[in-house]
DNA sequence: CAGATATATTTGCGCTTACAATCATTGAGA
DNA sequence: TCTCAATGATTGTAAGCGCAAATATATCTG
């Protein structure tokens, strides 16, 4: 630790941050609107797509999503009622249950990635320098690998 | 807009954000949970013991805090009865309604901001070049300004 | 093999929040 | 002044999520 309080440019960014992130949160959940599409909607079939055959078992997804189970179950219930996921029984395992990306499901994601591309591009990565969109990667990476270590002292 | 796709750069810088700033609400979360504060119980006290007479409207504060008017309502309802905020009626207009942060309150800050920041430290700034500590403000601020002008083409 | 333990998922419940409706008060125009 | 739109706050309602309990199945242990 460096020091007990934050100086002048530490305060700055951390205030820039914190006032940001949740404005950039919005502007790419309304973007995805038009597609009826949440963003969280939106992770759920990025992953399941990018998964083998599709599909992922529950505990792994709610992993991924970094949701809990019972969350996933109830997120799962909108993406199934719109048919852009099924859900199919793991047959070596009877308890698992798979959530699978339908094609309905595929082509829903086909049609708002470009948009959403653009809206990350619009709202972030078009507003910074090339060297600010590597330094943005760099910085939470850092801080990525800082929280998976949680070196927390007394626990 | 520089192209309808993300170069590998900017796919990891985004996707290294969008993994990271979950987390690290988390972790500053789980900091304040000694403290007997959510995160937005903070904020609320930060910035009412910021404000003249450390005292806003409801309006007022709702905006700061980017909480929807009904939410802060029910936000407050915690806090005054911890305590820790106290609402009272407004004189010259009576529709307002201040939210004013008690002694109790502002000790609780007091006991708060130690942790609060030692814990901001610790998991984002300290993890960070100085030089990555100015790139996130100048970042965060150039992504901020985007969204405030909020240059929709078509509405 | 039986019983205990672990794992995968869902359900019950409560918390937080937003949106829409409501109520009270203010300010502006006829 | 009286009316009516605007403003400030709260309440009703619903959606999203986590925790704990319940359920079903699998695995380990004696």
């Amino acid at each position: 630790m460096t020091s007990g309080r934050l100086t002048a440019t530490e305060m700055r960014a951390w205030r820039a941050y914190a006032e940001t992130i949740d404005h950039l949160r919005a502007a790419l959940e309304a973007d995805l609107v038009p597609h009826g599409l949440s963003l969280g909607d939106y992770e759920v079939l990025v992953i399941l797509s990018e998964s083998v055959d599709g599909r992922l078992r529950m505990c792994d997804l709610s992993n991924e999503l970094g949701l809990s189970p019972s969350g996933l179950t109830r997120r799962l219930d909108g993406l199934v009622k719109a048919d852009y996921v099924a859900r199919t029984q793991g047959t070596s395992d009877r308890r698992v249950m798979y959530a699978s990306i339908t094609s309905e499901g595929r082509h829903a994601l086909q049609r708002a990635v470009p948009d959403h591309v653009r809206s990350v591009r619009t709202h972030l990565i078009d507003r910074l320098t090339p060297a600010q969109v590597t330094a943005l990667g760099d910085i939470f990476r850092a801080v990525g690998d800082g929280l998976g270590r949680q070196s927390r002292s007394g626990t």
